[in-house]
DNA sequence: TAGTATTCGTACTGAGTGGTACGGTTGTCA
DNA sequence: TGACAACCGTACCACTCAGTACGAATACTA
């Protein structure tokens, strides 16, 4: 919610930009065409509609993203980015495991079922080319952060995952249950509450299926 | 896969219908729409390609259905009511309660991973109205289906089961894992034997998380 | 058999959109 | 300071598609 009322950092101007201010605005560019995407969805946005709000021209959006499908195939990657680091943090932590993996499952929800995330998934899933994206930019480069993780557990006798990739989707399917295709078709998300409860049921679950 | 070659049972035609006849030509519609939706995806389909592959008019289409949304919304409707009765006659086969489940879990999973269901589910994304068509005919029918039947285990003291809508979200979220939304956003659905074997250690664990 | 209801096939309209073109504007750089 | 690069704003084109219209064809019905 919090990228939909940003405005471009450098005011829209005409000509050449000064220095080190094109970023900004490729940046803010991206900023206008997630807030579209999450206000009108995937068959809503325009790329005037996006070139409005960035205060940019079409034309500029054509050059620096090729088109629609580059557009919107930048603002997954940035996304992925930001989601990756995020998950990498949280497994960084060095505390107790069990809150290391509430600590994720948590987060894991909270990303799943933000305006931005459902978004950037409905329009994956018009489109294969997105989706391939967003598969090789998510899901598959945070995957093996956690399998990683969780075969640390296992080397130090805490959790019993020989197959790390198996135990990740266990707990993947603990964790977000049906949550995240009911939020994609449109059910109001879970409070940030009952989120934490049911990651820490799902990491008592998990630990209770992968005691050595 | 098996509905895309269908063709109008009875051969097209001009001029009033014969008796009985509106019935098969109005269920040819709906499969030439979803083989359409299959094989060319939400943004694929025009009314124009559903009237030509049902050999239909447009006409007959928006006197029918009302329109575009009113057409795959039908799809969705009947698609629901064919699996809701599968689910209810998996379920009421009255046999060993693990070999029960894991049936049930099976049918679920090659029914989200069915070329069928995947575009259908694709299609809701895009369409608030018809997402919700969706959960209501689909989800929110099969769920409470599944919830008695836990509860009746949970009766007869065979599992521990004191909230149902809890135990049903657990089995789904061990069967399904991630697959669905992997399938959705274009991987390969798994074969059938991975599919049993996956609802076979579904249900084992679940089993398990819930002994009495 | 005449009349009517239903459908096909084709053509048409109107709206919306991706993408392109171009003149005008404003920093940057030599 | 003058040439140039990057960008805005607007207009424009080509295209697609949902929805409508209408005549012709065919089968029920009285």
């Amino acid at each position: 919610m919090k990228i939909v009322e940003v405005v471009p950092v450098t005011g829209s101007r005409r000509g050449r930009p000064r220095a080190g201010e094109r970023e900004q605005r490729v940046d803010a560019v991206l900023d206008a065409a997630l807030a579209e995407l999450v206000a009108q969805g995937v068959d809503g946005i325009t790329m005037t509609g996006i070139a409005r709000r960035a205060r940019a021209s079409k034309e500029t959006l054509y050059a620096w993203f090729g088109g629609r499908e580059g557009l919107i195939g930048a603002v997954i990657e940035r996304n992925a980015d930001r989601s990756a680091t995020a998950v990498a943090d949280a497994l960084e932590g060095g505390g107790d495991h069990r809150a290391t993996l509430v600590g994720y499952g948590t987060g894991l929800l909270t990303l799943l079922t933000s305006d931005e995330s459902v978004a950037l998934n409905r329009a994956a899933m018009t489109d294969p080319s997105l989706a391939e994206r967003l598969l090789a930019s998510g899901r598959h480069r945070i995957g093996p952060l956690v399998e990683r993780y969780l075969s640390s557990l296992h080397d130090a006798g805490t959790i019993n995952a020989p197959r790390p990739d198996e135990s990740f989707a266990l707990l993947y399917g603990l964790v977000v249950q049906d949550v995240q295709i009911r939020v994609l078709l449109g059910e109001r998300p879970p409070s940030a509450v009952a989120i934490r409860s049911r990651a820490g049921d799902a990491v008592d679950r998990f630990l209770d299926l992968t005691v050595p």
